[in-house]
DNA sequence: CGAGTTTGACCCGCGC
DNA sequence: GCGCGGGTCAAACTCG
């Protein structure tokens, strides 16, 4: 971690004109400090908006969701969702770390929004990173060779590795790992630039499992955790396991579980993409939705049993700012 | 003792 | 070509 310790040493000084946090995506942000944003939405939720474990809850398509996100647009929530459209990918489809939903089940989380990340910076850590999780994946996750610590498979020169869907979004919390029912291992931490606060890296100890998410604080608003789940898990989560097994993550979450997961409500937004985003480079406007809909299919679901067309055709879908649901618990 | 965390080193893509 | 920064590995360590 020697990036991390430039954490804690010369760690760059935020002084930063904008929220520049790569991954997400402008709109996120656009227009403002995101601290004003985010502070604003944090408070006068509407009721009536969809909590984010609603969303999963209901087989939602994504005309549910806009529907859902439009009515909470109305109240200036300002959280977001992202949602990155993996790649094409073939893979499997795991679910969505959405599913795992887990940020929205947060203890102390009170609200939270979700965004797709940006596409661009992931691309270019993704290549590499999604390359070594493959491979590693594929192979038990051991096979690297040891001489070189990092240095694992060789991999083919211009393969790329085709991304994993992303789903990214903020909760307004203390804690930074959010209880989501999936099992998770922190396989790394790192400094995030402009920003005081480490970003840890946790992928699913679930074997087989390539899902991996960050988790990271927002340094604008400490309050606010930004996870990002990147891939689908291949299983259902534990918890679900446990109770229900219709492996919607909301419930089992929120009635059995891990522990903190009862007692505190989550608020999660989420938001749908519109067509603008991902129109801008694939056009198939469908593509954003489908993946959209599919990560809150994943999440709700098993995914094994979900078939997903192509992923390729979701690249990267950016949801503007739009609206946030609230979730109210009795 | 096994599972999970910490953390230094390393890889890799990108921008300059 | 070099440096930066993100991402990952894996040994060492911690904890139940």
């Amino acid at each position: 971690m020697s990036d991390n310790r430039d954490h804690s040493g010369h760690h760059d000084h935020h002084h930063h004109p904008g929220f520049s946090y790569s991954n997400m995506p402008s709109s996120l942000y656009s227009g403002g400090p995101p601290e004003t944003e985010m502070g604003r939405d944090l408070h006068g939720f509407d009721p009536s908006y969809l909590s984010f474990t609603d969303c999963l809850h209901g087989s939602m398509d994504y005309g549910a969701l806009v529907r859902a996100f439009d009515l909470s647009c109305s109240s200036s929530e300002v959280f977001n969702a992202i949602v990155d459209g993996g790649g094409p990918a073939n893979e499997t489809v795991e679910s969505g770390g959405g599913a795992t939903g887990g940020t929205p089940v947060t203890p102390n989380s009170s609200v939270s929004s979700s965004s797709t990340e940006a596409a661009a910076e992931e691309d270019s850590g993704r290549s590499k990173k999604e390359q070594q999780t493959k491979l590693g994946a594929d192979q038990d996750g051991v096979l690297l060779d040891k001489s070189k610590k990092a240095n694992k498979v060789p991999r083919k020169k211009g393969e790329k590795r085709p991304r994993e869907p992303r789903f990214a979004f903020m909760t307004k919390s203390e804690v930074d790992h959010l209880e989501d029912g999936y099992r998770w291992r922190k396989y790394g931490q790192k400094a995030v630039k402009n920003s005081p606060y480490p970003r840890s890296y946790y992928r699913c100890t679930s074997q087989k499992c390539t899902v991996k998410k960050r988790v990271e604080r927002s340094y604008q608003d400490p309050s606010i955790v930004i996870t990002t789940y990147e891939g689908q898990h291949t299983h259902q989560s534990p918890a679900t396991l446990r109770g229900n097994t219709t492996g919607i993550l909301g419930s089992s979450l929120l009635t059995s579980p891990p522990p903190a997961v009862h007692n505190f409500h989550q608020e999660l937004l989420m938001q749908v993409p519109p067509s603008s985003l991902h129109g801008g480079s694939s056009g198939g406007g469908d593509a954003g939705a489908v993946t959209a809909s599919m990560y809150l299919q994943n999440l709700t679901t098993p995914l094994q049993q979900m078939q997903f067309p192509d992923y390729g055709l979701l690249q990267d879908m950016v949801v503007p700012p739009s609206n946030f649901h609230h979730y109210q618990h009795p």
